[in-house]
DNA sequence: AAAACCAATCTGGTTAACCAATTTAAAGGA
DNA sequence: TCCTTTAAATTGGTTAACCAGATTGGTTTT
């Protein structure tokens, strides 16, 4: 699927208006639950665009769950029903690219409980990876060099020791954006980062000895300057 | 990017060979952000794979901000640096498909923060849209229909209250998982979904009043059943 | 009448040819 | 020697032809 991000506006609209004339046509025909959506060359035909903007536009909707494709048999209404449907739908196309504050919202919330699963059930392979990610932390900013990536690093070994993989897939899917932003922005200042080797040894600490309470009080700790930036600024 | 779920084994053991391949050719040259990498057709000839399957891999760490590509001119390491990049592909080719209990659990947590957020900013349209999701939920329970769809309809729209666009983003790529989930295992039977209208209303009630309190206490009695389900079953 | 078979057709997926924008490097001029 | 010009080669993106498996409808067989 090709993600909204990197297209430019007019592949985008085409693309949202065949998913619009998809949704309206299986509320049109009726179409239930494991029926068989037209093929892609008719869809095609029929909205009068290349098979290839069709099969992103299928794509799409099949990374949201909305249909799903057998090969060399069709394309299906996925197991959610006409409502749920539509109400997706009409969330996925008035869905914009994410702003740097919601991303940051996004994070500390779900950082601040990542860190209390990772406390209680962290491996010591975890721990491994974790004291890795600290160790260039702190190197990079004792030689005074920008660490956001050593810094986001750490975080997203947190978010391994949480044991979840949704967890996991969604501080994949932010972080990137999150460490350009934060490049781009200069969120942290030298002074911060050196504050941040203790704040990020607090926190370790605190996994490795399975306190969850303390984890997340450290990481709020960690967050702090971070909160402010984001609903001052 | 074709994503992973809906992907054959063998394929996707492919797309983790090319994402693992250019992984070790960035650090093997010491490609720096902003630097071109080969050819998609130099890659697919050194990797003796499909142009196709190289631009899926492409296409995939593209998804997770790794990459971009330009038209007609090549394919560059993002902003992100070597380090971040490393720690990330590791996490991408090691990700897996997500389980029904990591799901849920990360549901709970997101919703649990979500519905203070919303409660905080919801417009009048978004009262709207949470009331027309209710009444929904409301007519299928007392008819004694399934309401998997209206029900998890009713909190994507307090998602949409919370705006936050990631957030958002968030519960659509998780709740169709959720609905089939729900549904296959009967998650919801017909006494609870007697209890949920209440709770639902409660927590529309907490929201519309603008009680952030009140609002998260109502979400959390709302997923207590939930709860249970996931950590003893 | 019903079940088994078969070939024509239709399906999503894949491959290869093509495109236009871009980059590169060589040629030309000062 | 250096800058400008220009044409050829290279790029990611797009399109159209092709593929193998699934489906379908008609035919034959029992």
């Amino acid at each position: 699927m090709k993600l909204n991000t990197h297209i430019n506006n007019e592949h985008q609209e085409i693309q949202n208006s065949i998913i619009s004339q998809i949704g309206e046509l299986i509320n049109f025909k009726n179409l239930e639950p494991g029926d068989k959506l037209p093929s892609e060359r008719k869809l095609s035909e029929k909205f009068n665009v290349s098979r290839g903007n069709v099969r992103d536009a299928i794509d799409k909707l099949e990374f949201y769950g909305i249909l799903y494709s057998k090969p060399q048999s069709g394309t299906f209404i996925a197991e959610i029903g006409q409502v749920a449907m539509n109400g997706m739908l009409e969330d996925i196309l008035r869905l914009e690219d994410p702003d740097f504050k919601s991303l940051v919202e996004t994070r500390i919330l779900l950082e601040l409980k990542t860190v209390r699963l990772a406390a209680r059930r962290r491996t010591e392979s975890d721990l491994l990876k974790m004291q890795e990610a600290l160790e260039a932390y702190k190197e990079k900013v004792i030689n005074n060099e920008d660490a956001v990536q050593e810094d986001l690093l750490f975080h997203l070994a947190i978010a391994r020791a949480s044991r979840n993989t949704t967890i996991n897939r969604m501080m994949l899917i932010i972080t990137p954006e999150i460490i350009t932003n934060f490049e781009k922005y200069h969120v942290c200042d030298k002074d911060q980062s050196m504050k941040g080797i203790k704040e990020h040894q607090d926190i370790f600490d605190a996994i490795k000895e399975q306190n969850t309470q303390k984890a997340k009080e450290m990481m709020k700790v960690h967050f702090s300057v971070l909160y402010k930036y984001c609903y001052n600024i």
